[in-house]
DNA sequence: TGGGAGTGCTTTTTT
DNA sequence: AGCACTCCCA
């Protein structure tokens, strides 16, 4: 049966093939593929990595593969793995954050950093930054943590340094120096940040011209995925490295690139064909994975964008069904709207993994959580709390760095008080003086204390020192366990009323670095004789999402960002309201918006079969009830692609009616709390109407409460803010 | 010193 | 709503 199909899965489309097979010469070509969504992205690039091995165009330690996440990295090691003949172990596979965080701990002498540094992830370098700025005395009125923050970051990013900072006037001076002051704190650390991987990794081999020409000439092949999503600093990473005459073949897609706000630059595709010398541009547009209906919606809608390089998506596949839309009342109908959906799902034999509920933001989960817990519905959330982000997580985490480094002052505030030791923020600050004094750690300053303050603090340090000395030798999962146990940490979280949870958290990091220590990583780690500084850095740049749980029988629920690049049977795009998505925060900027309108292509082009579109009325957000009209999205999609499941939302507020400052996701005034919501209104009017007011304008009925000649209605007036009006006396006209 | 109550801020997205 | 942070009392 199965033999006389032609098995257009195993075949590349003609595109495709020149893609794999693009030619190996002197000087080389380089290859730049515009690949849409769903057209096979992740096979071309791993059928070119077998292409090459088995050709005898590269040995496996002459290949270069970078991507932006770890999910992608571990897709493509799995891949590659499946596709006999090749061994993917000599190959080098990771994020850039983790291939630059190898080649330092390779040549930590060379990158003037200590053997075992370590990372400190977002939290603990805004923690870094307001430890330092308090040190300085700086009030952070001036100059908010979060905003140097992400000063540093955006600096880094473009490769720049505290002294090559553009000032301009006394703000950005102070900036500047801080951002100086913040270098060298780190540096007598002993720490790095995300961004200083990248920065330190690409002056390692700017400035150390053998070690440069070395990797220059090892790497023959650089593999670059979603080259959409590069900063600046990663293109001139990759610049750097392929100086020596190495291929680059990147494959990405402009209509996907939904980090700009991070410093992701699509720009870099132009500069790419133009910087390097030969660059074919191979276009990828049939897609394999998504029904017609889909598809039409994807393309219809990206065509609002202005910015693009310009590609169209097509497809085989039938029209397939329509796209579902639903509008409910409150995000609780939502929710249970989704789960009755994916019930219905599972009886028609789709298995629940294959299905993904998605949203704009972590907080919407929330709500959706609820019902499929409460319904009984295996359901598994991605992201938000990471595991390695997690207190008791981090806490343990502390300690072991401490071991590894004691003059990570950021673990050492982490841990040294935490359980209860008797040091309290006086003795701290008598602490950190004496730091900033002798110019030292918080852990060689401990000397400089008196009285009893020196004896709590002399313990914990020595406590530190004994964890050290106990645990030396010992394989890493025992190694943390000692120090759970020891530090008082397992103690702790057994006398504290939710510590159960905790506790078996802390039994998974057990558990996870057993895993590590087994794996390649773990193997690579112990001949270089740093197996904890390593097991750290691991910790520091992976979420640790595929812990638990993985691959089980449950629906998937993700941010619309983590689902790049996974695809589904049957996808649900949620809270599809003007200002929760498209962002308020994106509304009032061109640019931004068409960010968001890529994220929104991103969501739907992940299902295959079947999507769902849904929206509500009123929605709690931080605590409060928040009104919105439909997303202006659906005013982008083609009708007949839809099929609304509730009434149909002729009366599409159209470009004119925004523009008129319709903003739709205010705070509203306080809700009549007692009165029940209303059952019905006369008039005429409904929830959702748009309605003109004689003085306030247009507006959209947000709520409605009480009844008969008591009705009020809320009023969405845009700039004039949410009004409730008394239904008998408002004269409020039906427009549409 | 440490715990409990009270207050204000968050949340867009992630390595 | 939840969380971090501050303030106040045992």
């Amino acid at each position: 049966m199965t033999a006389e199909t032609p098995s257009a899965k195993t075949d590349l489309n003609a595109p495709q093939q020149r893609a794999v097979s693009l030619p190996v010469t002197r000087p080389p070509t380089h290859g730049l593929i515009l690949a849409g969504a769903g057209s096979g992205k992740t096979r071309v690039l791993t059928t070119r990595i077998a292409w090459l091995l088995s050709n005898g165009w590269a040995r496996p330690d002459e290949i270069l593969a970078v991507t932006f996440t770890n999910k992608a990295a571990r897709e493509m090691t799995t891949r590659l793995a499946a596709q006999a003949a090749v061994n993917p172990h000599g190959l080098w596979i990771g994020t850039f954050h983790g291939l630059c965080h190898r080649l330092l701990r390779l040549h930590h002498r060379d990158a003037n950093l200590p053997r075992a540094f370590q990372i400190l992830d977002s939290t603990d370098q805004l923690a870094a930054i307001r430890r330092l700025m308090k040190t300085l005395g700086i009030d952070d009125e001036d100059y908010p943590p979060r905003e140097l923050q992400h000063f540093i970051n955006a600096h880094k990013e473009k490769g720049v340094r505290a002294d090559g900072v553009e000032t301009w006037d006394r703000i950005s001076r102070g900036k500047a120096e801080i951002y100086a002051a913040y270098e060298a704190q780190c540096q007598r650390e002993g720490v790095t940040d995300f961004a200083e991987l990248l920065l330190r990794a690409h002056e390692l081999l700017s400035r150390h011209e053998p070690l440069r020409r070395h990797y220059q000439e090892r790497f023959r092949h650089i593999l670059v995925d979603e080259f959409q999503d590069a900063n600046r600093l990663q293109y001139d990473w990759l610049k750097l490295l392929a100086g020596g005459g190495a291929a680059v073949f990147a494959v990405g897609d402009d209509d996907q690139s939904i980090y700009a706000f991070r410093g992701a630059e699509v720009g870099n595709m132009r500069d790419f064909e133009r910087e390097f010398a030969d660059v074919r541009v191979i276009r990828l547009e049939q897609n394999y994975r998504s029904h017609g209906h889909i598809l039409a919606a994807a393309n219809a809608l990206i065509q609002h964008n202005r910015e693009r390089l310009g590609k169209e998506l097509w497809t085989d596949a039938s029209e397939g069904e329509p796209i579902r839309v639903y509008e409910a009342a409150r995000d609780q109908d939502e929710a249970a709207f989704v789960v009755d959906e994916a019930r219905a799902l599972a009886r028609e034999g789709i298995r629940q993994s294959q299905m993904a509920v998605l949203y704009r933001a972590n907080a919407q989960s929330r709500a959706l959580e609820h019902e499929f817990f409460a319904r009984g519905v295996a359901y598994r959330v991605y992201g938000g709390l990471r595991f390695f982000e997690r207190q008791e997580i981090k806490r343990a985490l502390a300690y072991l760095r401490l071991i590894a480094n004691p003059d990570d002052d950021t673990a050492f505030l982490y841990a040294v008080n935490f359980p209860a030791r008797g040091i309290g923020a006086r003795s701290l600050e008598n602490l950190q003086a004496g730091a900033r004094r002798m110019n030292a750690s918080l852990h060689a300053a401990v000397a400089s204390l008196s009285g009893k303050a020196a004896v709590a603090a002399g313990g914990f340090v020595r406590l530190i020192e004994d964890l050290r000395l106990e645990t030396s030798g010992l394989p890493l999962p025992e190694q943390i366990a000692h120090v759970i146990e020891r530090a008082g940490l397992a103690g702790h979280y057994q006398n504290e009323k939710d510590g159960r949870e905790r506790l078996e958290n802390l039994d998974e990091l057990i558990n996870a670095a057993a895993v590590f220590a087994g794996g390649e990583e773990g193997r690579r780690a112990e001949e270089a004789g740093g197996m904890l500084p390593a097991f750290l850095g691991y910790a520091s740049l992976e979420s640790g999402e595929h812990q638990a749980g993985e691959g089980e029988e449950a629906v998937q629920l993700m941010t619309v960002h983590a689902a790049k690049g996974l695809e589904f049977d049957a996808v649900f795009i949620t809270g599809l309201e003007q200002g929760l998505f498209p962002h308020d925060n994106a509304l009032p900027d061109a640019r931004a918006l068409e960010e968001e309108r890529r994220l929104m292509y991103v969501a739907i082009t992940r299902a295959r079969r079947r999507l769902y579109l849904s929206f509500t009325q009123n929605r709690m957000l931080h605590g409060q009830v928040r009104y919105a009209a439909p997303s202006q999205f659906f005013a982008e999609l083609p009708p007949e692609c839809l099929k609304w499941l509730t009434r149909a939302r002729t009366a599409r507020p159209d470009a004119a009616f925004w523009r008129a400052g319709l903003a739709p996701f205010q705070r509203s005034a306080a809700i009549p709390e007692s009165v029940e919501p209303a059952p019905e209104f006369p008039g005429g009017l409904e929830l959702g109407m748009n309605v003109r007011h004689a003085k306030f304008g247009f507006g959209v009925i947000v709520d409605a409460r009480g009844s008969g000649e008591e009705t009020r209605v809320a009023v969405n007036f845009g700039n004039a803010g949410i009004k409730w009006l008394t239904l008998a006396y408002a004269q409020l006209e039906p427009a549409s």
